[in-house]
DNA sequence: CAAAATAATTGTAATATACAATTATTACAT
DNA sequence: ATGTAATAATTGTATATTACAATTATTTTG
């Protein structure tokens, strides 16, 4: 092991700026015509995952599930997200994308598509597969760790 | 330019979990001893970046002088922060951390970089600087590409 | 079939946030 | 030099996001 504290706190300041000034920005910004932050995470998890019940999406939110009934609840008033009583079971809803919900989860999709391979034209070419894999490379050890320590969530949110 | 969409998506994905289950998970948890999100993030800036105005520490971390004002006054409140009037220009306060704020702040340090140090763990040590050199090589594209792009903020947050 | 478990919603409270207005101070233009 | 504009900080106000607790409807289970 060589990864001396230096090294690593270049790549905190790294990912501090992804976090802080990069990707939030795009969050902030134009990928969320008209929706609020909270609104377009969940219309776009839904588009992700598919079709699911309200307390599926908040686990995989990270959300409460009484926080997202109403979020979902604003989606549905705009006309985004469809919710309806699982026959099977009715303690469930299916939560879905209506059809103008689709169509604004593929606006915003296109946006991020857009901004990435922005991102990579200012990569040379010959890395782009490489840093594909580290960056892969990198999460899955992330993720690896949080699991292994048994993080976490809910709890207040900022 | 080869980054077909499929390749964009499979990224995206990694970095929403980056985003949202795993370096998330570290600011929700432990690393914040007491603190509130706001207030965590507030005293790792001062620690980071120095002593500094309250418009400048603002806009370092992307919000209303307003709010921040706000969020300072809690942590001079607990003790971690100190707010002294600037003699030259008496329009400024100069914040820095007090004493048990740069304790604070040395905790929290150490337990990111532990975590670091614990992912790296996981990964072969002859890629480890290939790692590093790629998400050092991706930010920096992310970051030039939203400052051309003229990104933004403030704007209500989630 | 009664009791326990689960999904969703609603009641309530706390926090974080931005915008507007205000106050204090400094810079600037005439 | 003095009055006006600009700037920093704070306070007033409103809204959004969130979690926890309580409630209701439904299903599972002993």
């Amino acid at each position: 092991m060589n990864m001396n504290t230096q090294k690593i706190r270049l790549l905190r300041e790294k990912l501090r700026i992804l976090e802080r000034e990069s990707m939030g920005a795009l969050d902030q910004e134009g990928a969320c015509c008209g929706l609020t932050l909270s609104q377009c995470h969940t219309v776009m998890e839904i588009g992700l995952k598919g079709d699911m019940s309200l307390v599926d999406l908040a686990n995989s939110l990270g959300l409460d599930a009484s926080t997202l009934s109403r979020t979902i609840q604003g989606l549905v008033l705009i006309g985004l997200v469809v919710r309806k009583a699982n026959e099977k079971d009715r303690r469930y809803v299916t939560l879905s994308l209506s059809e103008q919900g689709r169509k604004v989860y593929e606006e915003i999709d296109g946006v991020y598509n857009a901004f990435l391979a922005g991102v990579f034209e200012r990569l040379p070419a010959a890395k782009h597969e490489r840093i594909l894999e580290d960056i892969g490379l990198f999460v899955d050890a992330v993720r690896a760790v949080n699991e292994a320590t048994g993080c976490c969530r809910p709890g207040r949110k900022s």
